[in-house]
DNA sequence: ATACAATTTTGTAATGATTACAAATATATT
DNA sequence: AATATATTTGTAATCATTACAAAATTGTAT
């Protein structure tokens, strides 16, 4: 789901979910947020267009998502889940200073082993875990200040 | 940390821990055990010759073992995190009928993402979800029962 | 349109893993 | 032995997630 034209209405629909006002809003939030949001995240930013919306609903709707496979839940963080609607296969960096989730390509592919002949491979999560290049140089963090927990 | 023969007082010590009772009988059911315990598998297992063991002491030896990187902390599981002696890469498969988690050998260098230029890599994490062999046969999956959450 | 059924949303209360913290205990050093 | 340092312990707090039932919304059939 990266082309903006397709209606999110429709979308829905052929996935087989109801296409109800709350889970609309929350699609186009994660599609046009793709920097790996929180749960939190998500509720603060849809509910001020949705001034009703419930926790509870976010967490549903996400979970209803994650089901039909429109969106995939990371554990890249320690503590909380985020979301990513790239459902393609790729990897995660997460940077320890800034907390920062960076996308990466990777040819999942080649990864194939031998030693999982006979299982069935649903998900492939591939994590990896450092320093990124801003804060590499940057020795003192600004990020790091706000996030770091 | 594979040969049984080495001394895990002396383990600990190269590894600038020193060595406390409860440190080393945490280590020796870690490399006793690489089925991937939680937290509280630890707990209780490590109880039962400890008894005045306190579940923060096994929390800050876990988190002092895996800074020393002598451990790894899995995040396989959804909800807690599990612990591996072994550091070497390796992926892990997590099956969704019987919980269990696998390791898997995989060559993760070929991995190598150009995309990842400029970053420094600490740890590499491959998940994998799916269904086991063994559940694939088994229909009805017995460790499921006690596991399922 | 209206009434009924099914689905979705909401709010609150529980759960459960992890962390914070300070007192108690053990260990090392002089 | 005396003192400082490090470790362990227990309890209380935190915080993401889940359970659950009532309220609201939507769909369907008459």
């Amino acid at each position: 789901m990266t082309d903006k034209s397709i209606n999110l209405t429709e979308y829905l629909i052929e996935h087989g979910i109801r296409p109800s006002f709350q889970r609309i809003k929350i699609l186009q939030y994660l599609i046009g947020n793709k920097d790996h949001p929180t749960v939190d995240d998500i509720y603060q930013a849809v509910a001020k267009e949705v001034s009703t919306l419930s926790k509870t609903t976010v967490y549903n709707t996400l979970t209803l998502f994650t089901q039909a496979s429109i969106i995939k839940g990371l554990r890249a963080s320690e503590n909380e889940i985020r979301y990513d609607p790239d459902t393609a296969d790729h990897g995660h960096f997460k940077c320890k200073k800034c907390s920062g989730i960076y996308d990466f390509a990777v040819n999942i592919d080649t990864l194939q082993s031998d030693a999982l002949a006979g299982f069935q491979i649903h998900e492939k999560g591939i994590y990896f875990t450092g320093i990124c290049p801003a804060c590499m140089e940057n020795k003192t963090n600004s990020k790091s200040e706000e996030e770091t927990k």
